[in-house]
RNA sequence: GGUUCAGUAGCUCAGUCGGAUAGAGCAACGGCCUUCUAAGCCGUGGGUCGGGGGUUCGAAUCCCUCCUGGAUCACCA
């Protein structure tokens, strides 16, 4: 029951009539479209819809719209007015917020669950870092991205499942294994080289010190071979562990671990080769085997097996998304840095080789994060160890606030991460804003008690003793909420509930000055407090969406 | 050079399907604590939507072109 639906019933059920009648001619009928209008003056919601049909009614759009006043009928509706080039204003009687409020309070807990029509089965894939260090704040903000669109989605009723690729074979665990040899050696006392493409990070000298701790000089002896195997597999372990613990300390979950060996050990690698080859999209030359990913519009084919026999990292890629569709996904949405922009249309190119559907691939690119202090830029990099990694982020400014910063802006811009302020000047954070808010509400509550008020069932309210102009202007955002989700899931853009979450925010703390609760009569108390309540479990649904928590005093 | 993201108030950024007078936070300035948390509220100032063309009833939004900044163009992962 949502007045725009109702609204835009009636205003295409008059338009139909009006061509019934013969007041307009017949022709196709676009979608009806309401929005709120800019100013209050054009009334409670305005359509377009009189311009949007001339063309095709071949008729002067004010004709159009005089027609569908003409001929409107809606219980909701008080006056309407045709303005400027042909939109039609709504001006509803007030009993119609009343309703949408006791609407949401009918839904509870619920409001804010959606179901979608959608029916796909959806995959999502973020963060992925290699398992070879700490994470980074670059990560930071595919995780905080990440983990928030997979809720936002949940929360509008598609069927998300969230995965992570670990990278655990390949060259870089090689170096990791080689990185850890010269570090242990190194505290044994031996003079070694450092390996040219080795990891620099102190995580790794920490490393061979735990190994050195529990193991003593027991590798010693070893062959390198045997040494190197060993190292390998007790770093890997230990790389993947810490990372499970960091982003659970940053509220990020998966439901699948996903180990790019095991698709080497399933000759998995292999066997999508020979799939590609069947189906004729693979070539030899100069002793490598390539993919024709030209023919579906990359800018050049791709090796997939080296001259030397070994696959491609892009090989790999090629049989774990065969995977991600033989799993039973109708769609694979892959959460990647900015810095790997190029790939996608080669990986694209491979989905389509495999005979699925190029667009069955969905990638999000998200742009980079540069991190300041004292107004410089700190670089990043881990070959010299110099990266500010999530955990000392997460230490410096909290885990809600550096989640709200990296959600609150579109992925497709860069973000600017000033520590410097963000630390200094953290009570000035906007995550704090909202949180402030829901703090207020849950003090109210917590006073009412006190003072021994009852609180009646929400759905007794006499809501219509709501009338004061802060208050009609948060139930009208209230009824938002859905809408606002279902388009933010569907443009995967997370920052619109943090910007939504914050307008709502602003609203309650204007209410909360004009208008009291302890102290006024009982019926408008009461209604209040519905309202209140209300505000309180969005709030706490749009921040649990991003991963952000409600504090209950501040 | 190719691909791609961005360019909107002093700063950081929103702006949904092309809609009416361009939005917020921060910063600046002026008010509001004897009443539910002042981490708050109310008010004021601030704009060549990078430039130029085009499409149309209407463009920050779509098309073309140019300028500026970032990312990226491996038989690395």
């Amino acid at each position: 029951m949502d007045i725009k639906q109702i609204l835009a019933a009636a205003i295409k059920a008059a338009a139909q009539k009006a061509i019934d009648e013969g007041a307009v001619k017949g022709g196709e009928l676009p979608e009806v479209l309401l929005e709120v209008p800019p100013q209050k003056e054009f009334g409670d919601f305005a359509t377009n819809f009189a311009m949007q049909s001339a063309r095709s009614l071949k008729c002067n759009p004010r004709m159009i719209a005089q027609a569908i006043v003409n001929n409107l009928d809606c219980a909701y509706v008080e006056k309407m007015e045709i303005a400027g080039p042909g939109f039609i204003n709504f001006y509803l009687k007030q009993d119609w917020m009343y309703d949408m409020l006791a609407g949401i309070i009918a839904e509870g807990e619920n409001y804010g669950n959606l179901v979608s029509d959608c029916k796909e089965k959806i995959q999502l894939e973020y963060v992925s870092a290699n398992p070879t260090g700490p994470l980074h704040v670059g990560h930071g903000r595919g995780a905080a991205v990440g983990s928030a669109l997979a809720n936002l989605m949940k929360a509008a009723g598609m069927n998300v499942s969230r995965e992570y690729y670990i990278n655990d074979a390949g060259n870089q665990i090689n170096n990791l294994a080689a990185s850890v040899n010269a570090r242990y050696l190194e505290q044994l006392g031996q003079t070694v080289e450092f390996p040219e493409n080795g990891y620099h990070g102190h995580d790794i000298i920490e490393t061979a010190e735990r190994i050195v701790r529990i193991y003593g000089d027991k590798f010693l002896n070893m062959s390198e071979e045997e040494r190197l195997q060993e190292f390998r597999t007790i770093a890997l372990k230990e790389k993947l562990a810490a990372l499970k613990e960091d982003l659970e300390a940053f509220n990020v979950t998966y439901d699948e671990w996903f180990s790019e060996q095991t698709l080497h050990d399933a000759k998995a690698i292999k066997n999508a080769c020979d799939l590609l080859s069947e189906r004729g999209y693979l070539y030899e030359e100069g002793g490598a085997l390539w993919l024709k990913a030209t023919e579906y519009g990359d800018d050049k084919d791709r090796v997939v097996i080296r001259d030397n026999g070994i696959p491609t990292y892009f090989a790999a890629d090629i049989a774990y998304h065969r995977d991600k569709y033989a799993r039973g996904f109708d769609r694979v949405i892959n959460l990647w840095g900015a810095d790997h922009h190029g790939y996608i249309a080669r990986m694209k190119a491979a989905v389509g080789a495999l005979g699925y559907h190029p667009d069955q691939l969905e990638v999000l690119i998200l742009q980079m994060v540069s991190l300041y202090r004292n107004g410089e830029l700190v670089k990043m990099s881990k070959r010299t160890g110099q990266s500010v990694t999530l955990n000392e982020l997460i230490e410096e400014v909290g885990t809600d606030a550096a989640r709200f910063f990296f959600v609150m802006r579109s992925i497709d811009s860069q973000l600017d991460f000033d520590l410097t302020l963000a630390t200094e000047k953290s009570n000035e954070n906007p995550v704090y804003y909202i949180q402030y808010a829901h703090a207020r509400i849950c003090s109210i509550m917590r006073q009412l008690e006190e003072a021994g008020i009852v609180v009646l069932p929400a759905a007794e309210a006499k809501l219509n003793t709501l009338t004061e102009a802060s208050e009609l202007e948060l139930i009208k955002k209230l009824g938002e909420y859905p809408e606002m989700l279902a388009g933010a899931a569907k443009e995967r853009a997370v920052h619109r509930v943090a910007h939504y979450v914050h307008d709502l925010a602003g609203l309650f703390h204007s209410f909360y000055n004009q208008c009291r609760i302890l102290g006024v009569d009982s019926d408008l108390q009461q209604a209040r407090i519905a309202l209140v309540k209300t505000v309180g479990h969005v709030i706490r649904h749009a921040l649990g969406i991003l991963g952000v928590s409600a504090p209950e005093r501040m």
